[in-house]
DNA sequence: GATCTAATTCGACAATTATCTAATTAGATA
DNA sequence: TATCTAATTAGATAATTGTCGAATTAGATC
């Protein structure tokens, strides 16, 4: 991971937080199947425009996390497994900071 | 973690991954040791003004990413590595996302 | 108490971002 | 070809965010 802000800038709306929710259990629609999902599922998930969804897909595309997928008249979204390992592997060496218990000398 | 988005946009900003990786390996600094670092430091380091610097450890604390500890005239500020294991926890269901290779039918 | 220093708060401003509507592109089908 | 549908692009706007200088607060020392 190049550059770790991008990655979690991505991450960091509530709306595409849910949208990546939904990639990974899609429930309830149309032509969602195995982890496959197309914008127009999203957009009457979250009651958003066709260009406000479009919008964060593009972000969520650029920063890896989705991989996108022309498909017929549909734009086909899935998860991109790796790309949230390698955000895990840059959070790790932060997990294992040591807890300083001692107070600061004066 | 109960709002995922509220951490990752506290790791969106590429200052603050800058503060977040000088907390964990602090060098050359007046009062750094042991993990144990000063505001003044990072302004030092990152030539911010106090204000600015103020402001993004307010972000990083209240998301709970760094524990703040005033001591006599400093402010101490170390990693809270809970707070990145529970980041990385709420990563792994989606590095486990299955690979769909199969083209989706028409 | 006066002064010095570290940090926060306040108020302003520029840049970025999330959202919308409208227009456009791309693909399928009548 | 005309038309329908899914998605993107363009342009506008409101909200959020990053930054600064100035003022304030809190603690230490003269």
């Amino acid at each position: 991971m190049s550059e770790p802000d991008r990655v979690f800038k991505a991450l960091s709306d509530p709306v595409r937080i849910k949208i990546l929710q939904f990639l990974r259990k899609p429930e309830g629609v149309c032509c969602a199947q195995a982890g496959v999902v197309c914008a127009c599922d999203i957009e009457s998930l979250l009651g958003l425009s066709q260009a406000t969804v479009s919008h964060h897909m593009k972000l969520l595309v650029d920063a890896g996390l989705v991989r996108a997928q022309k498909h017929s008249r549909w734009m086909i979204y899935q998860l991109d497994a790796e790309a949230f390992s390698d955000a895990m592997a840059w959070l790790a060496p932060f997990a294992r900071a040591p807890k300083v218990k001692q107070k600061v000398p004066a």
